[in-house]
RNA sequence: GCCUCCAUAGCUCAGCUGGUAGAGCAACUGACUUGUAAUCAGUAGGUCGUUGGUUCGAUUCCGACUGGGGGCUCCA
């Protein structure tokens, strides 16, 4: 007998060579049914594969995410046998679960494969699922999997196994296909009964752009139709909050063929949005000791040879801008810290002015590659939160903790609470890769973790993910397709004060060097914009919406009166407009629910004699009629209510 | 940058296998003077992304370019 410990502690026997499927039918035949597999000590196993000795074992279904991993990756090799079926003789790369599905990269030779072909790829899945093929696994020597692919002629697993070690070598078969792979998988394939191809693209073999390119053939499976159905529902959902959307259809921002790829251009409402951000944020800078700078968008070539960015990145950006004068050469400014570090230099600084810190809303421009451009979250052209505190090594911790606080106030304050925080953290076997003293370094680490600590953030921690200069901290946060996107950042920076020779005397009257911080909450204006028009669907909260209010007179008898209400909400700073065009009231309030403008403001007869004005609320309707005093109570209170949490 | 798909009126889209384009909305004009999600009628608007080629003839077929979508690679 073995002892089998559970997830809740409890402890079973159960014989020698048990599997997993057994135990879950020994607690109930409900779990023996949806189990897919198991998580035996911290190995995920196929649930037909016996145990032969004490463990801990966590029974997976379509719950749990390695549950569905397993789901997906069986999915894979699904795909995989319809491919093969359907065009004999192609070969395959690798094909595991992802997020959302899994992917198969496949060298499908000279045949072309496009969306056209989705559906019959999708039947022939569902038809080999329907045969309730069983995953079998069996360990074969390293000689044996090169020859079977070798006559097979998939040089593709023939790399993978070269780098495998002999005796952990597995092979799965279902149906009639064979693949080279550490498993599980589902103990047969009756359990996918919904499957679907979402997309095709390239990738190249090994992620390697000399590499041969190869077909990736992405798909998503279900143990239920109805959840293939949600699911393509809510995708759905997603495009309609796409930001490339809504920024149109709400005239936020466009892009123009002649400015240029990746340059946004900010239409009024976009910039009223824009502008409104910049002042909630400028106010938060200025009583958290920020001071405002500003520097221009070009600077010499001279700035960046100092920084090393020119050495680095040189190449990749725009190129120069040549003067007149022989020589003369200057840069569109890719980033603004050098800038503020001429600017810490314009004096010497006393370690009793520590912390400095220099704010900027700088526009910089990157070359970013042309494929890479995706709306407004990845351009060439955008508008950093920047600010680089420049402090005493010392103070990294404490300045680390307020730039936190500073950055859960601007997510509290506009709704999001979903995000993680990324730590970065220099890869412990290769620690010559980075710049600054090895002490600096485990002090500021140990610093970034007791902060996010302190500040019970949802963290996951990343080996050798910091940059050269530095550890960071990354505020994460999903868009509305599921992607993730870097949104604040901290970064503490030992490279830029060594380059430019900062200074400060301390105590001691002796000159020290400071650690810089770079930090941005929002990240660039552009993204973080991009990604709240989809976390709001285009509902901004009132207090950024580009018109908080539209007036809608009943007919223009009462414009008059449209227009008086208009200038007391203004004279209150409340924003809006007046839809004086000559149509019926019903049209009016469509056309405004459908722009998204919080509040219509409905002008007729009766408001006029009581001077009063009917509420309808955006998505909620009409909230009868308030004298415009109280309307500007009410709305100035609920600003408050989001703005001083 | 690479692979792949796409490109028709301001917007959303139709246009079968090649014979120089159509709808709805928006715009403009007129009528209606309006009470909580689209009043009616009329007018105007396109060298079918650009550019080569095939053809008697190209929006339609082929190539290149530009831009966009999806992905790969990269990201101070």
């Amino acid at each position: 007998m073995i002892n089998i410990t559970l997830p809740d502690g409890s402890v079973r026997q159960y014989q020698e060579g048990v599997t997993s499927f057994e135990i879950a039918q020994s607690i109930s035949e409900g779990l023996a049914r949806n189990v897919l597999a198991a998580k035996v000590n911290d190995t995920v196993w196929d649930i037909n594969r016996p145990i032969n000795e004490d463990a801990a074992v966590q029974l997976l279904t379509w719950n749990d995410d390695l549950g569905k991993n397993t789901f997906w990756h069986s999915s894979a090799h699904l795909l995989a046998e319809a491919l093969e079926e359907l065009y004999p003789g192609i070969k395959f790369g690798i094909g595991p679960p992802i997020e959302n599905g899994f992917y198969y990269d496949v060298d499908l030779g000279d045949r072309q494969f496009s969306q056209d072909d989705f559906a019959a790829v999708e039947k022939k899945m569902l038809e080999l699922a329907r045969n309730k093929s069983e995953f079998t696994r069996r360990e074969v020597s390293k000689a044996e999997a090169t020859d079977f692919f070798t006559e097979k002629g998939d040089e593709y697993k023939l790399d993978l196994i070269k780098d495998l070690a002999d005796g952990t070598i597995t092979f799965y078969t279902q149906g009639n296909f064979v693949d080279l792979c550490r498993g599980p998988h589902l103990p047969n394939t009756s359990f996918i009964k919904a499957a679907k191809l979402m997309n095709v693209a390239g990738a190249y073999w090994r992620g390697d752009e000399k590499r041969k390119q190869l077909t990736r053939i992405y798909g998503i499976t279900f143990p239920k139709q109805k959840e293939l159905t949600e699911y393509l529902e809510r995708l759905e959902e997603a495009k309609k909050r796409d930001h490339r959307k809504l920024g149109k259809e709400l005239e936020l921002f466009t892009f123009s063929e002649k400015v240029g790829m990746g340059l946004p251009l900010w239409l009024p409402k976009g910039t009223l949005l824009r502008e409104r951000l910049e002042q909630f944020l400028r106010k938060a800078q200025t009583r958290a000791g920020y001071q405002p700078v500003v520097t221009p968008h070009i600077a010499s070539k001279e700035l960046y040879v100092t920084s090393g960015h020119y050495e680095k990145y040189g190449a990749d950006s725009f190129q120069p801008i040549k003067t007149p004068n022989e020589g003369e050469e200057f840069f569109l400014k890719p980033m603004n810290c050098p800038h503020h570090c001429e600017i810490y230099k314009t004096r010497p600084r006393s370690y009793k002015e520590l912390p400095v810190r220099l704010a900027e809303f700088g526009t910089v421009y990157r070359y970013e590659q042309s494929g890479e451009l995706h709306g407004l979250t990845r351009v060439r052209g955008f508008t950093q939160d920047d600010a680089h505190i420049f402090c005493r090594p010392d103070q990294v911790k404490e300045e680390f903790t307020k730039v936190i606080d500073l950055v859960l106030y601007v997510f509290k304050a506009l709704g999001f609470n979903d995000y993680t925080a990324q730590i970065s953290l220099r890869d412990p076997e290769n620690k010559q890769k980075y710049i600054g003293a090895d002490e600096a370094w485990e002090k500021a680490e140990a610093a970034i973790i007791e902060a996010a600590q302190e500040k019970e953030l949802r963290t996951v921690t990343e080996l050798g993910e910091a940059a050269f200069y530095g550890p960071k901290l990354d505020f994460m946060v999903k868009d509305a397709l599921g992607r993730k996107w870097q949104l604040g950042t901290i970064q503490v920076d030992y490279n830029l004060p060594e380059r430019f020779q900062l200074e400060y005397i301390g105590a001691d009257n002796q000159k020290h060097r400071p650690v810089m911080l770079h930090r941005a909450p929002f990240g660039s204006l552009e993204r973080f914009v991009a990604v709240l028009i989809e976390h709001c669907g285009g509902n901004f909260p009132i207090w950024l919406s580009p018109d908080q209010f539209a007036i809608l007179p009943i007919s223009e008898k009462y414009q008059e009166y449209a227009q008086q209400v208009k200038e007391s909400l203004e004279q209150e700073d409340i924003r809006g407009y007046i839809d004086s065009r000559d149509e019926k009231i019903g049209r009016k309030i469509r056309d405004a629910e459908v722009s998204k403008v919080p509040y219509m403001l409905i002008v007729g007869e009766k408001e006029q004699e009581n001077n009063a004005i009917s509420v309808r609320k955006h998505g909620e309707g009409d909230l009868g009629s308030i004298s415009v005093g109280e309307f500007i109570g009410m709305f100035k209170s609920k600003i408050a209510e989001l703005l001083n949490n």
